[in-house]
DNA sequence: TTCCCGACACTACCATGCAAGTGTGGTGAT
DNA sequence: ATCACCACACTTGCATGGTAGTGTCGGGAA
C-alpha cells in the first residue's frame, strides 16, 4: 500500500496524502478498532518518513479516530457510544441548521443539480453499492453549500469518523439504500418549496436512520466496540428530539 | 516570553503548551493579523525546537487562525467576514442545540451552580473586566455540559478563534457587559423552566450580540481585516491555498 | 532613469538522530 | 513450580540536518 498507488491523485503534501490514506483505511475498517499503528511501520509501508505520518496521526487524534499514548503506542480508536453520540449531535446540529438556510435561499438551478444527483444515487442502489456512499456524501456536501454553509459539511465530515465506520459495517441492503434515496428526495422537496422547518425535520429523520442497525453491528462485531457503559446502543442514540424546536 | 514562564502551569506536552501560548497570543491580538510567524523564531523565543512549534501551528491552521504557505511563510490570519460568519454559524448551531437539550434535562442543582456563576459575572462587570471573559466562557461551557453535550463547547470553542479576537477588540463597555449578564440570566431562566424553545431563542439572541460592534472595530482597525472579495495585495498574500483537507 | 536578471536569504517540508519511558520475556533465585 | 527482577526491544516526543521553492534586493544593461 504505497502512498503513490493509493492516493497520489489527491495531490497536496505528503502529510495530507498520509492523512487521507490513513483516514480511509480506518473508516473502511481495514484498520480495525484497537489495531496498533506504529509510526515507524506506517512510514515504511507508505514509503515516507515518520514526520508526515506523525502529523497525520495528530490530525486523526483530533478526529478521535486514533488514540496516542505517549511512549506506548498509537491505536485505532474503539467505537464507543459516547463518540457516536457526540458525532451524531454535531452532524445533526450543523447540517440541520445548514439545510434550513438552504431552504431559505433555494435556487432552482442548484436544486435541479441535486435532483440529478439523487437520480444517480437511485441508479447506484441497483448497481455497484460502493458507488453510493460517495454520492451520499456529495449530496450532503452540496446541500450545505446551497445555503452558503459549506463549513457545516467540512466540520461535520471531520467529526463523523465514527459514524462512517458504522456505516461501512452496515450491510448494504438494497432496501436500506432505497430508503436513503427516498429520504433525500423528501429533504430536497422541502428545500425546493422553501420550507425550512420541514427540510430540517426531514433531514433530522434521515440522519437518525444511520444508526438504526447499530445494535446488530455491536452484536456481530463486539471486538470493535468499547463499552463505556452498557450495550444499549440504539435506545439512547436516537433521543426523542423535540420536532417543534426551531 | 519563554514557555516556562508563560504556560508551564498548563502542563501537558511541549506541543500542547506551544499551542495554548500561541493561540492566546493570537486571540488577544498580541500577535496581530497579518504578522509573520517564523517556525525558527518562535522556537527560539519559546526555548524549544521547531517540531512542537510546527505541530502547534498545524493545529492553529485547522482553527483557521494562521495561514501556512509552503516555502513562503506562516501568517496570522486576517479577520474576514466569511470566517466570522462560519464561526458564528458553528457556534450558534451547536450551542443552541446543546442548550435545548440542557433545558430538557435541567437539574436544579446544576442550574443553581450556574446562577452562582452569573452572579460572579455581575461582580466582574464592575471590577476587573478581564475577569469577565473567563467567566463567560465557563458559563457557556457548563451550559453545554448541562445537557450532556460537552462536545458542543469543545468544537465551538475550537472554531471561535476569529470571534474571540473581535471580542477582545471590543472595548469593554460596562453597559455591554451588564447586558451580557442579563442575557445569561434570561437563558438560564428558560433552562430552569425546562423550555427548550425559549432557551434556544434567548441564546441565539445573546450570541448574535457579539458581532454588533463589528463595524466599528473594522473602522478603527482596518489593518486587521481582509476584504474577502477585492483588495489585490490580499489575494496575493493569501493565494488560492489548498482547501483545508487535513 | 528604468528595467531586467541573478545571487541570496529565508521559508516550510521532509528525513533522521537522540532521549525518556513502557511492556515483555527470559533468567535466576527461592 | 513460582515469583521477582533485569535487560531488551519498541514506542512516541523532541531536536536537528538537508532540500526545494519563493520573495527580495542590488547590480548591470538599455
Amino acid at each position: 500500500m504505497e502512498i503513490s498507488r493509493s492516493a497520489r491523485v489527491s495531490g497536496g503534501s505528503t502529510r495530507q496524502q498520509a492523512y487521507q490514506v490513513l483516514r480511509g483505511l480506518i473508516e473502511t475498517v481495514q484498520f480495525p478498532p484497537g489495531q496498533r499503528l506504529s509510526e515507524n511501520e506506517l512510514a515504511e509501508r507508505l514509503g515516507v518518513s515518520r514526520t508526515p505520518i506523525r502529523e497525520a496521526l495528530l490530525g486523526l487524534r483530533d478526529d478521535r479516530l486514533v488514540e496516542i499514548v505517549p511512549q506506548l503506542g498509537t491505536f485505532v480508536a474503539h467505537i464507543t457510544r459516547a463518540a457516536l453520540e457526540d458525532a451524531q449531535f454535531i452532524r445533526v446540529s450543523l447540517e440541520c441548521a445548514a439545510v434550513a438556510d438552504a431552504a431559505r435561499r433555494a435556487e432552482p438551478a442548484a436544486v435541479g443539480e441535486l435532483e440529478d444527483l439523487v437520480a444517480r444515487q437511485a441508479e447506484a442502489c441497483r448497481g455497484d453499492v460502493d458507488r453510493f456512499y460517495p454520492l451520499d456524501d456529495e449530496f450532503h456536501r452540496r446541500l450545505c453549500s446551497l445555503g452558503g454553509r459549506a463549513v457545516a459539511w467540512s466540520i461535520s465530515q471531520r467529526a463523523s469518523g465514527h459514524l462512517n465506520r458504522v456505516r461501512r459495517l452496515s450491510l448494504p441492503v438494497p432496501d436500506y439504500l432505497a430508503e436513503m434515496v427516498a429520504q433525500h428526495r423528501a429533504v430536497l422537496a422541502a428545500v425546493a418549496e422553501q420550507d425550512p422547518g420541514v427540510a430540517e425535520s426531514q433531514l433530522r429523520l434521515h440522519l437518525s436512520r444511520v444508526l438504526t442497525g447499530l445494535g446488530e453491528i455491536a452484536h456481530t462485531h463486539p471486538e470493535y466496540f468499547a463499552d463505556d457503559r452498557d450495550r444499549n446502543w440504539a435506545s439512547t442514540l436516537s433521543p426523542p428530539h423535540d420536532p417543534r424546536s426551531r
